[in-house]
DNA sequence: TAAGATTCAGCAAACGTTTGCAAAGCTGCC
DNA sequence: GGCAGCTTTGCAAACGTTTGCTGAATCTTA
């Protein structure tokens, strides 16, 4: 067995109350033990358990982090900024894929908290706070990064969807774009309902007609991209302009476009959202509105230091939205 | 506070160790209070406290997952099916990246290792088995996984990589090509020296001369890529092929092979390994080698999981070498 | 040198569970 | 009615820590 602070205790001849004490700095153990304690405990490779800590302590320092897929390009930089910043502060991370189901959201929401996580980071798909929320004791940290639900109190990091949207649907317009497609997913209610504001600001303030027929919904896969923006065209539908809902789906639609014997942008601009790695591909060259996420998620974990060393005291919610950027590459 | 096992003991009159056998089923409860308890345990709320549980059993049902760096396109899919197959399984992963760095990974083994984790999936830089393996507690269930180091007795996971270089080469010969570039990374030792033997098999089972200005080591990025093939072009050696340890670094390589003004695969021919998502992408078609990706990390934590239910009985180390797949795509 | 202050160390409870052992309650049989 | 045998329950220790309280030992100071 690995040894443990009784060990340690009989064989410096004092009790384990002490040996806890000089492992851990406290007051009131004399330099000369103290010594002794440290030289013995590294001899005989001495780890503390963090479980045992843990239960008295209240705290494990440890984090749940919980998102759709991290096989979708979108999520990898996030988590790494999320581990990385949450590592350096001597956290560990719990990483839960929900596959975009609520079901396994609320599942791994409910492991996490009896693993007794100090906080929760979460990229979440529920539509509603209270889905989410009820789950979790009242007052645990919690922290969403990128898409959160409607009505909640709670800290928020993610992009400003709107203008992100605005500015993409902006971009088309003036390259002359007035039958612009919106193609989207609904596996994600909040960021679809603002970026489709955005798409209808944009379009309102042009004095450009909204026309319903060209807003068509699948899932955020590169396929779903491709079958929606075939379908479209297939109806005889006319358009000049996309704008995808993420990278994925704008690029399945430029593939679409490409093999209804059309042209990009030269017939159809198509822009995206996101700029996953491949998007800036000497090959694919893909506009799109830029997030930066890894800052998202280094901010994500960030504000759940402050809320887990502040530990209770009130909860001055933080909600940073970064701003949008702009790429024109080839596809515009 | 979350209620306690003694706070549905209080409410129902009952000591607490009759409420944890009746949480659990154990023998020896009338279904009468088993059914009482389970009434107000539902009605309270309760959650038994993971961190207690892991104290008295010994195993927190908890696994850590060590990779290099998640945001590299090889990762993802094998994360996902670490953790697809330990979540349904009950188990619970944190995930650690080493960013290619040995001190970090030797860093995270320590951190799972105080945090009492019940065995330890690894993607390891490390060169030899000692360096990590002395590390942990004697017995802790180990599982290497697309990556391992010299010498360990330990159970693996991998691609025969020796075999997949071997495919590779041989590919390009059978396209007539003699001068065949290796361009590797110096990252991963023990891969590095696999498929540099496959590709020394090949090119001699084909009597064709080994030529060491040929090879050239960087990292696995495409930026590495891209200038290895530069400087090899710009110093006027001679070849026709090349043959990337990655798909980053051959995909690199592909734009630096054009920026030079020669063409792919009329002039030289390149092919890769891995077959990340990109890879595939219509405007790239990048010929590799393929990892099925998910399905190591799913076999991993399969293996895993049986070291882990037999906890401790004898250690018949499993080591699965999954067939590579070449795949021939334009490049080539 | 004695009394008070200060330093150092130990005892024991606590964190929330599980579980071996003993006690109590019940059943049915003679 | 008494007793064996079974079922149901409770007591208390254990897992590896932290920490408040108390006591002993040492040091100051008059």
């Amino acid at each position: 067995m690995t040894p443990t602070i009784k060990d340690i205790a009989a064989r410096a001849g004092i009790s384990y109350a002490t040996v806890s004490r000089a492992l851990n700095g406290k007051y009131g153990v004399s330099p000369r033990t103290r010594e002794r304690v440290a030289a013995i405990a590294r001899e005989m490779g001495y780890r503390p358990n963090a479980i045992a800590q843990g239960l008295v302590n209240r705290s494990t320092k440890t984090v749940g982090l919980i998102i759709p897929d991290i096989s979708n390009p979108f999520f990898p930089r996030l988590v790494l900024g999320v581990e990385d910043t949450m590592m350096d502060a001597g956290y560990s991370v719990f990483l839960c894929n929900s596959n975009w189901k609520l079901e396994r959201e609320k599942n791994a929401l409910l492991q996490l908290s009896r693993k007794q996580v100090d906080g929760i980071l979460i990229s979440s798909i529920a539509a509603r706070a209270e889905e989410i929320e009820t789950i979790l004791p009242p007052r645990t940290p919690l922290v969403y990064l990128s898409s959160y639900p409607e009505g909640t109190a709670r800290s928020c990091v993610s992009l400003n969807n709107i203008q992100g949207a605005d500015l993409a649907v902006s971009h088309l317009l003036s390259r002359g774009r007035r039958r612009i497609a919106f193609i989207g997913s609904t596996q994600e209610p909040h960021s679809l309902a603002d970026r489709l504001a955005g798409y209808r600001g944009a379009l309102e303030r042009a004095g450009v007609p909204l026309d319903e027929n060209l807003i068509i919904l699948g899932e955020f896969r590169q396929e779903s991209g491709y079958l929606l923006i075939r379908r479209l065209l297939n109806r005889g539908i006319l358009l000049d302009g996309v704008f995808a809902e993420n990278d994925l789906i704008a690029m399945g639609a430029v593939q679409g476009i490409l093999d209804s014997g059309r042209r990009v942008p030269a017939d159809i601009s198509v822009i995206g959202f996101d700029d996953i790695p491949i998007a800036s591909h000497r090959e694919i060259q893909l506009s799109t509105i830029h997030q930066p996420k890894y800052r998202i998620g280094r901010r994500a974990a960030e504000i759940m230091l402050r809320l887990l060393t502040m530990h209770g005291d009130s909860h001055p919610a933080e909600h940073a939205a970064l701003e949008p950027e702009l790429i024109v590459r080839r596809s515009t």
